[in-house]
DNA sequence: GAGGAACTAGACTGGACGGTCCAGTTTGAA
DNA sequence: TTCAAACTGGACCGTCCAGTCTAGTTCCTC
């Protein structure tokens, strides 16, 4: 990696670091120069401005952030049973998603949205509206497989993301990273949310 | 009403305005004042500083807004049956909350959560909190007289809660202030959410 | 080892903003 | 009518900060 490279990298992570625990506004560029160890002049030299730097910042968390979990996640196997795809979806969502450095970008998202509507598109285009795409499709094999029953995809993909996030992200944007959840507590309620799903859209034989 | 509690309310009226819409750190003191049609020095007579302003503007919009929301809520008549009681909570629920003066609070208080925990923490005591105990404690009768079934009031009262509220204040938070529900949308996604709840909760006769 | 590109340190500019001060005016109650 | 309390307008202070400039140093390449 060029030397220019390594020193771009080591910028956009201080800037990561300060923008997200002081907020756009907070933050600003004499201390994400000083915590990239690097001269201000070299910070200008990559970033036109203040909000050039934010704005590759997040684009690079968010796009780094759903890589993963669309990685990690695949199609599912067309043989594997509703309700283990479920749980494995849920749990997976849960882990990726409900760490310190994501739930901090989307109160940043959230708290300036304001100032940069795009953010939360963004935001959404990468998180939920993923998520969400990828159920729905999923949900229409199963059905026609005869195995769920809905008269709207999406609609119910929608229900079953936020019976799986609803509670837990919005603790976490509320009260703080005390909130996220450890690895017992997501099976337990990944368990339950797919309960709940099942009872109200599992196909009645 | 005397003149200084006038004043008062014109400040922290200003106050809300430039607050909510710029945070804490974009609004300037000097606009409020301009804004609230007061001198400076005024504002300084009746608040200590910008965050005491700050502080007892948010503190003024959550009692406002929880209390209306629990005023119109009364305790479900014992006599009504479980689907009509959840429909109307999660009617009314979303009427109130899901308001551009709710929201906007709600992303504030995320935004600021590094800089004011306990802005995040009063706003879920008398939202979030306040509702799931309602419902639990409702659950808890219905349970009793055979109408549901739980094994965890306060559980089931979180899942029932963002059931309702998950999509649609998420997708407000992250998207804006237009993708707030109208009357007809807020009725089908109401219903569909008890629907939901019941085939999952629901005593089986 | 020569030369240019990239980086450094830090001084500087211009403007914004929180908060204070003061000299004078308005308001409302006694 | 009087008088104190509350309010006004605007100057003012100190600080912070985005962004620029300069003079010199380090790094990589040929």
């Amino acid at each position: 990696m060029a030397r220019s490279e390594r020193i771009r990298s080591a910028i956009l992570a201080a800037a990561a670091d300060q923008f997200l625990d002081r907020g756009f506004l907070g933050a600003s560029m004499d201390d994400i120069a000083a915590v990239a160890s690097v001269s201000k002049q070299t910070v200008y030299a990559h970033f036109e401005n203040k909000e050039s730097l934010f704005l590759a910042m997040v684009r690079g968390l968010t796009g780094a952030a759903s890589d993963s979990f669309q990685e990690q996640l695949g199609e599912p196997a067309s043989d594997e049973p509703v309700d283990q795809f479920l749980l494995a979806f849920a749990r997976l969502q849960l882990h990726i998603v409900m760490t310190p450095r994501l739930m901090r970008l989307r109160r940043l998202a959230i708290g300036e949205a304001g100032r940069f509507p795009e953010l939360g598109r963004a935001l959404h285009e990468k998180g939920p509206a993923r998520s969400i795409d990828k159920l729905a499709r999923a949900f229409s094999s199963y059905r026609m497989a005869g195995h769920l029953s809905m008269r709207d995809d999406e609609e119910a993909a929608t229900f079953f993301n936020w019976l799986v996030m609803g509670g837990p992200v919005n603790a976490v944007m509320l009260l703080g990273d005390e909130e996220i959840l450890d690895g017992h507590a997501i099976d337990r309620h990944s368990r339950e949310a797919v309960r709940i799903f099942l009872a109200a859209y599992g196909a009645k034989p």
